[in-house]
DNA sequence: CAAGCACCC
DNA sequence: GGGGGTGCTTG
């Protein structure tokens, strides 16, 4: 082990700098921990849970002869979702085998399980409600369990500035979420280690951190990924180690309260990025969790195919296996920069030279709420008439209204403003018609009706409707009720206040450039300003300039009393309350931050997730013969990206 | 805006 | 493969 002498004089790798990004969620932190939790095998156990089955009875979701979710109990038999009905019974003779909830032509809105609903597929219309409802017991579990660890005050002397800090929680999908565990993992880091509580002038912060006191970590029953080869075990923890473990006893708390409450199991994977975590929760399924540390990353990342990594699933993943000749990632890492610019275009190049390094700055989009409901319906054999399709309509419309009253569109909370109609014919590209809903009228399933039916007119109208294979429904675009209304428009109102404060009280912030009308737009008409202004209320600096994830400094309150201390900034002047010094102290501090990050993006070129036609030159995908080699990069795209 | 495309479970 | 989702680009 080590020797005291010479070891303990040593320095974490880690600076005042790092330590404050983690604070603040940046992306940029070598600290930053973020969890991805999976729910296992999750309509299976929906149906466990609500059939009451033991754990270990093997049991399928059935959707008429598929599976579409198998146990892990079942799976020791070879059930996958492969194979059909009657192959499952053969292998298990004793599987569960439950079939999804439907709707039924003639029952207005209403779902059940039915024991007949396998033979009704002419009839039955899948409903995934049971399943949504799960899963926002389950989320909203998760989140009680994250504000637990951000509220609890250990001591009630070091969180006085760090109560009320909270994970970001992102769900990606019914069964999947993301979390920012970085703001709470801090808060507990400076309740249990004193020695990182104390202040740090602007100038030290590029002080390296007092090494932990810890020399060997507990890691109680997570799944570690073994180190690189550069690295050993022996090596005391740095920073990055202890966060991790933190994270581990965050997230073990949240799968254990999930489990507890509800009785879902789940596994989830920790690491630096989304990338990471994502990946890692996959490596030890069912109920387990992974964590991935930093010095594990390149052993880690070096054995997967890169078309397994986020993103790179699809055909961009297809056309950089053609390119380069190879699916791994540890080929892809002989290559240079310079030769992944040369084949593709440079915003993917860049992105893909940092993700097969483990180098992913998405953020975590702290959303809860739905963006997009769908509800559809594929027709074997295929449908021939408006009739047949009007009956579908209406099991649609009604579907997506008992959502919508879910989601709160009777108290007004949130609307959809446009409804669209999908339909397939025997061409395997589908096509859609979209229309808005009108912003006064009263949201109902007549109304939703109408308007699909109006959309199907055109469909036909236009010919090519029949054989129709396959038809949807889906609203989106939501819009915030009256009440979030005026929150909102008085935070703007504040923003508008606070941006009048800044250049008046402020030097000069290369930040926020002077108000600069996009010349384009000046052509507009003026109504169509007008509704610019009202439709986008965040102005180029609102909404480029301070970056996403830092926050605005403190605003006054102008209820304010007189008596409450204030003290005035050196750096802006600005007249700050006493009791919010140290939080806007960080805002600096993460403003400076983000300055440095754009000075490293510039050099570095930024890792934005790839878009499409990302393959340079005259590569060609089959159809379209746009490869974009076009839309290169225009000077205002550097611009902006730089803003990102 | 409307429509399509890519990617994910 | 069927039933859902998200985000982005293009005309």
């Amino acid at each position: 082990m080590s020797e005291p002498t010479s070891e303990s004089l040593k320095t974490s790798r880690f600076t005042y700098r790092h330590l404050q990004g983690l604070r603040h969620g940046s992306t940029a932190t070598p600290l930053r921990v973020i969890a991805h939790i999976d729910l296992d095998a999750f309509y299976a156990q929906c149906e466990m849970v609500r059939l009451g089955t033991p754990r270990e009875t093997p049991l399928a979701v059935r959707q008429w002869d598929s599976l579409i979710a198998i146990n892990y109990a079942a799976r020791p038999f070879g059930i996958t979702r492969l194979i059909n009905v009657a192959e499952a019974r053969k292998l298990c003779p004793d599987l569960v085998l439950q079939h999804v909830a439907t709707f039924r032509e003639g029952e207005g809105g209403r779902w059940a399980y039915r024991d007949d609903s396998f033979k009704n597929i002419q009839t039955d219309k899948v409903s995934l409600d049971p399943y949504r409802a799960q899963s926002r017991k389950i989320l909203q579990t998760m989140k009680d369990t994250l504000a637990t660890w951000s509220t609890n005050d250990a001591e009630g002397e070091t969180s006085r500035q760090t109560q009320g800090v909270s994970a970001g929680l992102e769900k990606a999908s019914i069964d999947e979420v993301f979390i920012d565990l970085s703001p709470v993992v801090f808060k507990v880091l400076v309740e249990r280690y004193s020695e990182l509580r104390t202040g740090v002038q602007d100038e030290n912060r590029d002080t390296q951190l007092p090494m932990p006191p810890t020399t060997a970590l507990q890691w109680d029953t997570d799944c570690l990924i073994d180190l690189n080869d550069s690295e050993t075990e022996e090596d005391d923890p740095d920073w990055d180690d202890i966060v991790m473990l933190i994270g581990s006893e965050i997230v073990r708390s949240v799968r254990n309260a999930v489990w507890e409450k509800l009785s879902y199991t789940c596994s989830a994977g920790l690491g630096r990025n989304k990338m990471i975590a994502k990946l890692g929760s996959a490596c030890n399924k069912p109920n387990l969790q992974t964590i991935v540390r930093n010095r594990a990353v390149q052993n880690f990342l070096g054995s997967y195919k890169f078309t397994q990594i986020r993103m790179l699933g699809g055909k961009l993943g297809e056309q950089i296996t053609e390119v380069f000749g190879t699916e791994k990632v540890s080929d892809l890492l002989n290559v240079s920069l310079e030769q992944l610019r040369a084949k593709l275009d440079d915003h993917t190049a860049s992105w893909l030279y940092g993700i097969i390094r483990g180098d992913d700055r998405s953020e975590v989009n702290p959303r809860t709420q739905i963006k997009s409901m769908l509800s559809a319906k594929s027709f074997r054999p295929s449908i021939r008439s408006v009739d047949q399709a009007e009956k579908w309509l209406r099991i649609f419309a009604a579907d997506i209204y008992g959502r919508l009253v879910e989601d709160g569109v009777l108290e007004n909370r949130r609307r959809p403003r446009v409804i669209t109609l999908h339909h397939r014919t025997s061409q395997p590209q589908p096509h859609s018609k979209q229309t808005p809903i009108p912003p006064s009228s009263t949201i109902d399933e007549n109304l939703l009706f109408d308007l699909a039916n109006n959309l199907l007119r055109q469909v036909v109208a236009e010919g090519q409707a029949w054989p129709c294979s396959n038809l949807s429904l889906s609203v989106g675009s939501f819009q915030e009720g009256v009440t979030n209304n005026r929150a909102i428009e008085s935070f703007l109102l504040r923003g508008d206040q606070a941006k009048a404060l800044s250049h008046a009280s402020r030097p000069r912030d290369a930040d926020t450039p002077p108000t600069e009308q996009p010349t384009e737009k000046r052509r507009k008409l003026d109504d169509e300003m007008i509704k610019q202004f009202f439709g986008k209320p965040s102005s180029p600096e609102n909404t480029g300039a301070s970056g996403p994830e830092i926050p605005q400094p403190p605003l006054e309150a102008e209820t304010e009393v007189a008596e409450i201390p204030r003290y005035t900034c050196p750096r802006c002047s600005r007249s700050i309350l006493e009791y919010e010094r140290e939080e806007h102290e960080d805002w600096h501090f993460a403003k400076d931050l983000a300055s440095q990050d754009r000075e490293d993006a510039r050099a570095l070129q930024p890792p934005p997730p790839p878009t499409t036609s990302s393959i340079r030159g005259s590569f060609s995908r089959g159809k379209g013969g746009r490869g974009g080699g076009g839309r290169g990069k225009p000077e205002k795209g550097q611009m902006r990206l730089a803003f990102q």
